[in-house]
DNA sequence: CTTAAAAATGTATAAATTTGCATCCGAAAT
DNA sequence: ATTTCGGATGCAAATTTATACATTTTTAAG
């Protein structure tokens, strides 16, 4: 057993279950004959990026982070980690970040002053990114990777 | 001072900060005269739906649920002054402001209720609005001279 | 195969959050 | 003004989650 077998199995649970607590989850693993301890499940839940939240009646319940994507380990100083994920929709670019980044990204991006780049908006954990016209995608993703690959170590 | 009043101060905290756990929540209420204590601040984030999430780095930061923005306060005075330049792409309009500005503006914006206007979407210092389907460039420039207009002496 | 370094894990403990219970406070009714 | 009722709150205990540290396991390099 392995600790990917581990992780898939509690994004699996947490998806496909109403789970309270880390105990609850531990009881329900015991079964799989893939189980850990407590300690080992809260640092499994923060790599998965799954939370506690509320079940809407009273309770708690573990979610699957809305982002989907899990960060990837930081780097001190980089700001190309505060991506974790990008998507087209209607000719605009969707990035992602983790929580309260958003603006910090969209910053760099705006100082550059690529003229393929119209504009951005920054909300908390998302830039929406509006290309010029007749800008293709491709251009937009070599601007992103201009932008920020001195920061990828 | 009522419970409304501290449940509007908490959730604006909780989405202009990175706040890691209920007891720095309460630091930052102290100054403001509303305080209270941490049982009741854990009473109060479970009715907001606020909960603990993780800021990407490592750490834990609270989070309102599904990413429910607010308006922020509008600046009286004059919000002409605030626009500093505006670039269409895409048949969407970018607005460009000075750092902090672009919420007023948008309110303002979007408190006229043109029918030209779809809608906006505010930033720090950018706002993408968004017309309708088959306006001109021109009639939602217009508009935008219409609402600032008396604002500019 | 052996060794060194890094990653993973469990144990024990600390830290953080939730909750039961008693009390307080304010609104409505008498 | 007094009583009554229900929500709001603080306190302290219980519960839940996170982490420091030691140990084991895995990985990478000779």
């Amino acid at each position: 057993m392995n600790k990917a077998t581990r992780l898939a199995l509690i994004e699996k649970l947490v998806r496909e279950n109403v789970i309270g607590s880390q105990e609850d989850l531990l009881k329900m693993m015991e079964g799989t004959g893939t189980k850990c301890t407590q300690a080992t499940l809260s640092r499994d839940l923060r790599q998965l990026g799954i939370s506690r939240g509320f079940d809407g009646r009273g309770g708690y319940r573990y979610l699957l982070s809305s982002g989907r994507e899990q960060a990837a380990e930081a780097v001190p100083g980089s700001t190309a980690i505060a991506i974790t994920g990008i998507t087209w929709a209607r000719g605009l670019l969707l990035i992602s970040t983790p929580p309260g980044f958003a603006s910090a990204v969209a910053i760099k991006i705006d100082r550059t002053g690529r003229y393929e780049i119209a504009g951005t908006v920054a909300g908390d954990d998302t830039i929406l990114l509006i290309p010029r016209d007749n800008i293709s995608n491709e251009a937009i993703e070599e601007c992103l990777m201009t932008i920020f690959q001195t920061d990828i170590k």
